[in-house]
DNA sequence: CGGCAAATTGCATCCGCAGTCATTACATAG
DNA sequence: CTATGTAATGACTGCGGATGCAATTTGCCG
């Protein structure tokens, strides 16, 4: 009879890898039982001195690791978080510091990026799989699709998406207080009478916020003069915008305003090579999130800093709360954007 | 009458999350055994067109999704691979793409991000615990923790790291024969004498072979004048480098090559911005990797572009082929890198 | 030193699914 | 209509660890 480990050495070279040590076999070499050696792994169970000290030696001699999955099966608790991330709209540094905010707290990310084509139901489908514990979305999601979170009980936390009239978590910035900033930025300078905002995808609700806030102020403080044009967050979106502006015979304006500093980024470079036009003195540029290269001299952007520091631990910890207590009720948190004044506004 | 899937509102509200739709639920109400509705997600199991139709229907009046922990468990195979990333080190696009790859693939991506002082074998446990199918490590790795992966049956690949001596699978760019490009092309154009060559992270091998790779082949090519700098693949870095130079009286250089575009990108915002010189006028200067950055036209960097689509997508399959059979032995793969001509060579 | 409570420890069971095996239904041939 | 083979199906077990509960040990007090 063969051991009960089951390995028969040869006769199926299965595609199944070879068996892991388990809490069996560290129980049978420190001579104890199974139970004993789980329980050295929680924290305010009860064992001696005596046996942890040995079921520890073995634990060594073995070289066990706990089998995480395992684990899950019986706690219901995978102790991962999915984080969907659309490969546009979305900058590194974000997905670093979330990861690393879930890592502090012994959570790890189970990544989901989304590229355009991709479908969102399929990937929800491999999020249900897993047994995620919770779900960082920064990315937009369908009310239906929401709706499914609630009814499995996934807690579900937007990360800078903010959905007015749903109870569903959210980390954000304050899109419309910090457009108004810029706005009043612009207008409290030289004379800026004509605008473009160049907004980032149509289905991004962020964009609509910063583009809507934008406008809308500027309409408050008496601009007539406003055009729209449209990009998609990227850096030759902002080119593209306004190489098409010209070849529309659309007047060159005072300034322009870009849902994005990505964007505002391609923008200046094609004023300026493009165009060999000056920026700030021919035209001001805002754009919005702060990003490295915004600071950059080369552009200085005058734009607004998300505090992604103060963000990202807000959502690991808000998304974690829910995990441990479903009953929480969901909870929208707003940050102040830091108003970032660069040498992209004619004075 | 609440459903037997037992979620009794509020009498218990245990840590534990309520029980999700099992396959067993599916085969209660489709009048299967479970088995049969196992099958129904095996691609070659003999399920007759009648039986499958009345699971299918089942599943999705009940939303079933399978639990991928359970399936895990049984299988030995977790469909997970984990990736290693180092906040330095490392751009953005590589993330997104490995991602990809392996989402097209059907395997999810288990991220574990490595801050400068997290500890490697912490990580590492946190790696075994979960079972992953397999790692792409886009970070250094000492040869003891590289053999325990030998030893646990787990796949590993660098990605952009090489060992020369160790029998391990890696995908990496060329880089002393891409540093040579650079470095012919410098040498061809006008002359340029004196070379300052700034360095990533001491313990980084990549920026090793990068600025060793240079200086041999400016030696080579009879240069004697080359000044070493340290930096740390960041932005921030390559500027301080550029100032360090300057306050130990360095004198201006003819050309600056750098292990990495954005310590380039830094380099050149320093000397035009902190030192009023003109890039390539006074100063030449080259990168490495390719990011977007250097292609906008305000720096328009001369540097080596890595070939990011291939090399992610030839990591997913030799990571996959090997996780599919533990047999095949470590290959190691490189690519040759891109030369991309800019402005930022004095010609 | 008895007696009882508290602390330890082991046993048995279950988490949800996949795969083995035995059984049954069905089709085709003789 | 029986024999034979194949496809379809279900009962059952086990993956590795957590946990309730019973059994056992230990500690403490009078």
């Amino acid at each position: 009879m063969l051991d009960d480990r089951g390995n028969l050495p040869k006769s199926k070279a299965g595609p199944r890898p070879r068996r892991r040590v388990t809490s069996y076999d560290v129980a049978r070499h420190a001579g104890v039982s199974q139970s004993a050696v789980s329980r050295c792994f929680k924290p305010g169970a009860s064992v001696s001195k005596a046996m942890r000290a040995r079921i520890t030696k073995s634990i060594k001699a073995l070289g066990y690791q706990p089998n995480a999955i395992a684990r899950g099966l019986i706690t219901r608790r995978s102790n991962m978080v999915g984080v969907i991330v659309s490969n546009l709209s979305f900058y590194p540094e974000v997905l670093t510091q979330l990861s690393a905010r879930f890592n502090e707290r012994g959570v790890r990310v189970l990544l989901f990026s989304l590229s355009r084509e991709s479908d969102v139901n399929q990937m929800l489908e491999q999020i249900w799989q897993y047994q995620v514990d919770g779900v960082v979305a920064a990315t937009q999601l369908e009310s239906r699709q929401i709706r499914q979170f609630e009814e499995r009980g996934v807690p579900l936390l937007f990360y800078n998406r903010y959905y007015q009239d749903l109870p569903v978590s959210s980390v954000s910035c304050d899109q419309p207080a910090s457009e108004q900033l810029l706005v009043n930025l612009l207008m409290k300078g030289s004379h800026h009478e004509s605008f473009v905002v160049i907004s980032g995808p149509s289905d991004s609700v962020i964009s609509l916020q910063r583009t809507q806030s934008a406008i809308e102020q500027l309409k408050r403080l008496g601009v007539k003069d406003i055009v729209r044009s449209a990009g998609d967050y990227t850096y030759e979106s902002g080119r593209r915008a306004v190489r098409q502006l010209v070849s529309q015979k659309t007047p060159i304006p005072d300034a322009v305003i870009c849902a994005n500093d990505m964007m505002a980024i391609g923008c200046m470079d094609e004023l300026r090579h493009g165009l060999n036009l000056d920026v700030p003195d021919d035209v001001s540029v805002v754009g919005f999130d702060g990003i490295q290269a915004a600071s950059w001299p080369s552009y200085d952007l005058t734009t607004i800093q998300q505090p992604v520091k103060s963000m990202t631990e807000a959502a690991a910890a808000m998304l974690l709360e829910r995990v441990g207590n479903h009953q929480l009720p969901p909870e929208k948190r707003m940050f102040s954007g830091i108003l970032r004044k660069g040498a992209t506004i004619r004075l």
